[in-house]
RNA sequence: GGGCGCUUAGCUCAGUUGGUUAGAGCAGCUGGUUUACAACCAGCAGGUCAUCGGUUCGAGUCCGGUAGCGCCCA
């Protein structure tokens, strides 16, 4: 570890000297490597919990593209990373890698040309194509597998260039995957807790399908898209009674698994038929009218079918009412074969019933549509034309079609039980901005059923499970084979479980492993336990856990953050961290969302190599905390300016520092003897307290941009004013205050920027400092000789003030004359009050060396003035 | 339909418990280069703080209404 200094100076000067022409370019390769050789970010696990600043990154999705939103947000993070790692924290911030899931198994199918097919064999000699075939190769489970494996490895290896180019602070040495072995195991261990605790449980339940897909989805990953549909208007003759009844439906393909009809229980239109039933029309199926609450009396004829199921509303009537399930779209999205008249398919015209139904067996959902609208039309239950509508339909979102809602056999995590007590964490956890903590609540509060977490996918972590299969050859699934924590993780496809024998697999009296993998929320919501080595490596766990910090966006916070609360609720009792920072989306240059669809998408690496690491992380870090924010190459032009400004600068200073024979003199803090000395730390120290606050709540933006008002002041003004006196060569006195000065807020201001700016601070720092900037300790108010939170002395202040001022009239004297910055100014005669005049005379020699005035007259007055006198020009009075 | 956020200079945004003449950067305009910086510096100009009303000695700031934009959830 790189020894850090007690006070802003050293006086022997270790550094490697000033360079004649600094620059920026190759910072971030130079840096980037000296801190991974010397473990500048490395965490020491001895430290105990209350010394370490822990942080549960979000893990890239990495077979997403490159985007520029990850450089933003990551900055963020990696701001106050970096300030608390100053502050004295050992910062616990390790880098995951999401590679687990879906996005990865598209991806690959694209890459290669792929696809699987899990009844093939492993072929151990298969080698992907060069070049993606037209046509997909089918190949098993393993063979795609692997690829999957494959080709996260070298999409990691573009993320973590990104990454160290950046600058961020990580510790590459806790890196993590969400498919490795590790998180598998995490994964696979947090699932067999649940389940002993019966806290995840199998049953057969309706579920979110995507057809496309085949798999279900979960109520995290649905998303509403606007629509076109018409209303059908279809006619229910009465059973016992004459007349009919008519209802409006967008999905008349589902009459034939119709189970009830629903009006509200106010509605006095059809309070008489609650009780009575009605038939289908082509199916004379004998289906109940009730009466429940959901039913919208502005809704179409304000009576509606109840089908299992066509929507989430449907599932709620068919729970809450004990209605039958009649299903009748398959996983495919297609229609399936049912035979009228059997059991569960009761009707009164079973022979007609199932010629109508073989029109529509077979087919997709919407060519049903089409043909049962014939059918009804010819039979006449179709009143009048359908009715054209666009509705909110709901889709899985990485789907292509909408959702549909299938009974299946899933694992479920329980959630509503715990709803209460997830309210409760919402309000325990400091969000950053406040404002965001709504977006939980509302989650919360409408969350309709527990989480699915089952996934008819391929590649994913397996759910530790297996089932006996009985004499009969059935699979009995109410007995569950649950892994023994010891072995994992392991493959039921695979592996065997305990006290059965691999030729067991499949037949009678033996066993079958569960096919299905996890949603990959069900392990990335164990992230802290992922990278806090939970189960594997309890000492860490012990010291990092709950984690102080989750930055994310705030477009998952009903999926990770959500399921994170979730996972740590259930297992440890607990929140999973204090904080939950959430930033913005990153726009594109016009404003608009990015979107891959819009071609819009901006990509990283050629802005970094444009502008350079620190002038990206400046343009990052000027958006504020959840605040969206649009790709701005002039603020990155701006941060690169303001980079550019800290190496000259501080070389000007440092060279004020420097005597003929090239040592650094660096006099120690007390020989700030000069009032206007004194009034530029004590300006600064009040920045330092506020940059100091601004971090502690999370808000870089604004310690940025104290920091950035107060150095710009600090070049333009105190620069110029003290620069002679610096070079003590006219004799001046007070040559040591003004040294003392320029090195203690260089030294203040290098180590404010350096969580923003950390590649051209370090550079500066190595110039006249041991160490690294980055493990240096975080100015302090103190070091500048004034208390923390101390107002500065009004008198003192009042110097830097007027001179400020009055070079400033100076200056525009010159300007306004189109004359030379130089020009010599032959009489400057300032009138002021009593005290602004005193201040001035404390100052007086700066000013006349910093303006290139001969003779400097001061009057005191009531009526204000500064009289510039310029060699061989009208006198410009202000 | 419910909820959240936003609206300040041509653009992007600060403006913290209400308190002098509302600030910054960018863009624009006018000038200035040889001992820190032309990838620079100095200066100038630019605003009915969306709108209507209320509270107050005093409102960009607090309260209510309206409009527009964005997001989340139904």
């Amino acid at each position: 570890m790189p020894e850090q200094t007690n006070g802003p100076i050293s006086h022997a000067t270790t550094g490697r000297g000033i360079p004649e022409k600094p620059g920026l370019e190759g910072l971030e390769a130079t840096w980037a490597a000296r801190w991974e050789a010397e473990g500048v970010y490395s965490f020491d696990r001895t430290a105990t919990r209350d010394q370490v600043f822990s942080i549960d990154t979000p893990p890239p999705t990495v077979s997403g593209s490159l985007h520029i939103g990850h450089v933003f947000s990551y900055t963020h993070t990696d701001a106050v990373a970096r300030f608390q790692r100053m502050r004295g924290r050992q910062v616990f911030y390790p880098m995951g890698w999401d590679d687990n899931g879906l996005p990865t198994e598209r991806r690959v199918q694209n890459y290669f040309g792929v696809r699987c097919d899990p009844s093939l064999p492993y072929d151990p000699d298969f080698i992907a194509p060069d070049e993606a075939p037209k046509d997909p190769i089918a190949i098993s489970r393993p063979n795609f597998v692997a690829l999957c494996h494959q080709l996260t490895i070298e999409d990691e290896q573009v993320f973590e260039h990104l990454w160290r180019t950046l600058g961020l602070s990580v510790d590459w040495a806790h890196t993590y995957a969400t498919i490795s072995e590790r998180s598998q195991r995490v994964s696979q261990r947090g699932f067999l807790r649940l389940a002993v605790r019966g806290q995840v449980v199998q049953r057969t339940a309706p579920t979110l399908w995507d057809v496309d897909f085949r798999t279900a989805v979960s109520q995290a990953e649905l998303e509403d898209r606007e629509r076109p549909g018409a209303y059908h208007r279809l006619r229910f003759p009465r059973v016992d009674a004459e007349g009919g009844v008519e209802i409006e439906t967008t999905r008349p393909e589902l009459l034939p698994a119709c189970v009830a009809l629903v009006a509200h229980p106010d509605d006095e239109r059809y309070q008489p038929l609650f009780g009575t039933s009605v038939t289908t029309p082509l199916f004379g199926v004998r289906v109940p009218v009730l009466a429940h609450e959901l039913a919208d009396p502005e809704k179409g004829s304000g009576i509606a079918m109840i089908c299992t199921f066509g929507d989430t509303t449907d599932v709620v009537w068919w729970r809450e009412l004990s209605l039958p399930t009649r299903t009748v779209v398959g996983r495919d999205g297609r229609l399936l074969p049912v035979e009228f008249g059997t059991d569960g398919w009761e009707s009164d015209t079973p022979a007609e019933a199932t010629a109508n139904y073989d029109e529509l067996s077979g087919r997709t959902v919407k060519q049903a549509q089409v043909r049962i609208v014939e059918l009804l039309t010819e039979s006449g239950a179709l009143i009048g034309e359908p009715r054209p509508i666009t509705h909110p339909v709901k889709f899985f979102e990485k789907g292509d079609r909408p959702l549909e809602i299938v009974s299946s056999r899933q694992w479920f995590v329980e959630t509503l039980p715990h709803r209460h007590a997830l309210l409760a964490r919402g309000e325990e956890l400091v969000w950053h901005p406040p404002y965001m903590a709504h977006r939980f609540k509302a989650w919360v509060e409408g969350l309709t059923g527990d989480w699915n977490i089952s996934r008819q996918r391929f590649f994913g972590v397996p759910l530790p499970v297996w089932y006996p299969i009985d004499a009969d050859g059935e699979t009995v699934y109410d007995s569950p084979i649950l892994a023994d924590e010891g072995t994992l993780p392991v493959d039921p496809s695979v592996d065997v479980p305990d006290g059965f024998t691999a030729d067991q697999r499949g037949v009678p009296g033996g066993f079958v492993g569960d096919p299905d993998v996890m949603d990959t929320w069900a392990t990335s919501s164990l992230t802290p336990q992922i990278a806090g080595g939970w189960g594997d490596d309890p000492d860490l766990f012990d010291r990092v856990f709950p984690m102080d910090l989750r930055p994310q966006g705030h477009d998952i916070i009903r999926t990770w953050l959500f399921s994170t609360v979730v996972r740590s609720e259930l297992e440890h009792g607990a929140l999973p961290w204090a904080n939950a920072a959430i930033s913005g989306w990153v726009l594109d240059p016009d404003r608009k969302k990015m979107s891959k669809s819009k071609g819009n998408v901006v990509t990283p690496l050629p802005l970094l190599e444009t502008h350079g690491a620190d002038a990206v992380r400046y343009w990052a870090a000027s958006g504020r905390p959840g605040t969206d924010t649009a790709v701005d190459e002039g603020q990155m032009k701006v941060g690169r300016r303001l980079a550019m400004k800290v190496l000259n600068a501080s070389r000007f200073a440092l060279g004020r520092l420097t005597d003929d024979d090239g040592t650094l003199v660096i006099p120690p803090i007390d020989a700030v003897t000069e009032p206007i000395d004194r009034a530029v730390l004590a300006r600064l120290a009040v920045v330092v307290d506020e940059a100091t606050t601004a971090f502690e709540a999370y808000d870089y933006a604004r310690a940025l941009e104290r920091t950035e008002a107060f150095f710009w002041s600090f070049c333009d003004d105190y620069l110029e004013l003290v620069k002679t006196r610096a070079y003590g060569e006219n004799g001046q006195d007070g040559t040591a205050s003004a040294r003392a000065a320029l090195a203690a807020a260089l030294s203040v201001m290098l180590r404010l920027l350096a969580p923003v700016l950390p590649f051209v601070t370090e550079e500066v720092w190595s110039w006249w400092q041991a160490g690294s900037i980055h493990t240096a300790p975080w100015p302090t108010a103190g070091e500048l000789g004034m208390s923390a939170g101390e107002s500065p002395d009004p008198a003192i202040d009042a110097v830097l003030e007027v001179a400020a001022e009055v070079l400033g009239v100076v200056r525009r004297a010159k300007t306004t004359a189109k004359r030379s910055m130089r020009a010599p100014v032959a009489l400057l005669t300032v009138v002021d009050t009593a005290a602004r005049i005193d201040a001035l005379a404390s100052a007086a020699g700066d000013v006349r060396d910093a303006g290139g005035v001969v003779e400097l007259v001061t009057h005191v007055g009531d009526e204000p003035s500064v009289e510039v006198d310029l060699a061989d020009e009208q006198p410009v009075v202000s």
